[in-house]
Order: C-alpha cells, then structure tokens, then sequence
DNA sequence: CCCATGGTGTTACCGTCGGTAACCTACTGT
DNA sequence: ACAGTAGGTTACCGACGGTAACACCATGGG
C-alpha cells in the first residue's frame, strides 16, 4: 500500500533509493531535501515521487526499516532471562547501542518522522510511541508484574519509551559519559525508583 | 540580545505580536507561518523580521515565555513539602495541568522548539533539556536523596524529563484516561520503580 | 519654513522546498 | 511496423523563509 509502482523489479529500486535517502540522511542530518536524495540516488524527484508518493511516504519507509530493526532487537531483549533487572538492564542497552551506532539516522527519524508529518499520527505512530506500545505488550508479559493493571501497564510504558530516549538523546551529546553508566543509572530507577543506593 | 529593536514602545510592541503568534500557533497549530502570524497581528512579515531576526528568533521569544512560566511551576512543586513521594507527585501534576491548559502550544514547542533549529542546540536548550536540568537540581537538593551521584542525578533527570513529556504527549492524545491516574502510575514508578504492587 | 532624521510600514522580489504535468525515449511483444 | 508501457527528464506551480528598496509621517533644529 505504501509503494505507488507494483512489480518485482521496482522493489530491487525502492530499496537502491532507501539505501541512497540513508546515505544522505547520514550526511546532512535534517537538511535531507527530496532533491538531494533524489540527486543522490542518480535520479530526479518525480521518480521518487512515484515510488513513495510523498515526502511522507519515504520517511515512512525509511523509518520501517529502522524502526523494525530496532523493535526486534528490544523485542529479543525483553525475552532475556535472569530477572526483571536483567530484562530492563537488556533493553535498555539494546536501545542505546541502537542509536549509539547511527544517531545521526535516529535523531532524524526521532525528530522529523514523528514531527513533520502530524496528519500521520497514529499511521505510522512516532517512534516512542511504538516503542511504548512494544513495551506495553513486554511488561504485561512479564512474570513477575502478573496482574498489572492495563492502564498502569500502558502509562508505564509510553513514560519509559520517553525516558528511554530522551535520556539516549542527551547522552548523544555527552559522549564522554559511558553507555554501562547510563544503562545502569536509568535500570536502577526503573526497578526499585527513587529509594534504591 | 535577542530584539533587534530598541526603546520602551518597542517592547510593548513585541508583546503584542508575541500575542498574535500564540493566537496564531493556538488556532494553527504547527501550520504557523511568518506570514500568518505577521496577518494575524496586523502587519506584514519585514516587521516580523525587524523584531525577531529570523523565525528561531520568534520561536525562542514564544518559548520563552511558556518555557519561563512552566518551569516556574516545577520549580515551586519542586518544593513541596510531605516526602519524597509527595513532591514527585506535585511536579507530575504540574508538568501534566500545565500542558493539559494549553496543548496545541505545548506540542509546539516540544516539536517546532527543540527539532527545527539544530543551529541553536545548547542555546535556547529543548524543552526537555531545561526540564532536565531544573529537575537535575531538584534531586541534588532532595534530603532523602543526599550523596547522590552526580552522574545519576543528570541521567536520572533527563530520563524523568522525558518520561513525563512522553507520557504527558500520549495522554494528549488519550483525554478519556484521567489525569490523576497518569499521576498516580508515573509517580509510582519514579519512587518505587517495577518492585511495588 | 524647510529639511534632515528616524521609526513604521509597504511592495516586490530571491532562492529553495515539496509536489506535479507534460513530454520524451527505449524496449518489448504481436 | 506499431502500440504499449516502464523509466526518465524538463519545466513549471504555490508556499515558505528571508531581504532590499522604497514610502510615509512624525519630530526637531537651522
């Protein structure tokens, strides 16, 4: 539904320009235009258009391919055994080391993907919201959080995606400052709160 | 620094067309152009400009103002007496009404504010950014909290900005679920983390 | 009285962006 | 030889952020 042309070859092509649209996100961060992605790929914009429909459209996919690479990886880490501290302490890490390896394509999709665009909200769902949703499922799994309450569950997880990354974001610019240590810091509070040390 | 005008009927003037863009923003959301918020307040865009400098200019002073006045009310629930649990619950409550008073506008700034000006990171500081910070200063103050480290204050922070933001975003979005019960969950988790109930 | 000065405002323009219409070209099967 | 279609281009549109240039109308000295 997303792609504007069928066909078998077209999706060898969609992927040459996601993979081109990266290659410039990487490069100019947020002022990636059309015409430069378009440039990028040996092409001009009209063909993208007709492979995306809309600026929208790109970003969408774009971010489905990181996004779901992403929510698999934090998908695998909620199912990490040992304990509610380990599980958190797991997915926590998986979200930094995530961004950790392209925060140039994250910030993008964090900021633009989920701003730009605010009659798709809801479609594709900004990223936190996602990640909410994906920890939502993840804490009324969990074995030792039996009986939660489905709002608690859902306000929970929309407030940790948040924390998650908006701590993952100021620690972009403060790299001097050690993933473990974040990733401790922000287990730490998550499972026993204000009170723990 | 920020006006590029001087004299005492200039600043009443700047008022007034701070006005007419928070009308503007209120009606149009994140639609608000220089020229829409120019026609609102009378005028055309080279006034505009005169002001403010370029549209950063226009959005720092809006921000400003809300920015100024919510932190003030962190800053004072920040304060409240009763226990640890007692002042997390109050500064929730206070990031929660004051966004719940005026969304359209809070939406602004945490998306327009903090993304579309990459230049000015640092200088006018995210919204989140400054909500970590002030909160930041918060824990290192909090008696019950004494000798914290100064790692974990700012990662705890920055996490807690973001937390409440994500969530306060989602319950935007999700008028049906009482605020109270945000409040409650949000509050919940900071002091106890997973381990209650 | 005239004219310089400075604030307030306008019109008209520039480059760039997202998006589209129209056209062109080559390969394919009949 | 001919239609059809995938793939591509040029040239344009309206709207945006931003700016240069000009016009108006007070004031206050010479």
């Amino acid at each position: 539904m997303a792609s504007q042309v069928g066909g078998d070859r077209a999706l060898e092509r969609r992927a040459a320009l996601l993979e081109a649209a990266d290659r410039v996100v990487q490069r100019e961060g947020s002022a990636a235009s059309m015409n430069l992605i378009a440039a990028e790929a040996g092409i001009t914009k009209p063909i993208l258009y007709r492979h995306f429909g809309d600026k929208s459209g790109l970003y969408r996919a774009l971010a489905a391919r990181h996004i779901d690479e992403l929510l698999d990886r934090l998908r695998t880490a909620l199912l990490t055994r040992g304990g509610l501290a380990a599980r958190t302490r797991a997915t926590v890490d998986a979200y930094l080391s995530s961004i950790e390896g392209n925060p140039q394509i994250y910030r993008f999709l964090i900021q633009r993907a989920t701003v730009e665009e605010p009659d798709v909200r809801g479609e594709v769902e900004g990223f936190v919201r996602r990640f909410g949703d994906e920890l939502a499922a993840g804490i009324r799994n969990e074995p030792t959080l039996q009986g939660i309450s489905a709002s608690r569950a859902t306000v929970w997880a929309h407030g940790i995606a948040g924390m998650v990354q908006a701590a993952g974001d100021w620690w972009l610019d403060h790299p001097e400052v050690p993933r473990s240590t974040v990733v401790d810091e922000l287990t730490a509070l998550l499972v026993a709160g204000f009170d723990l040390d």
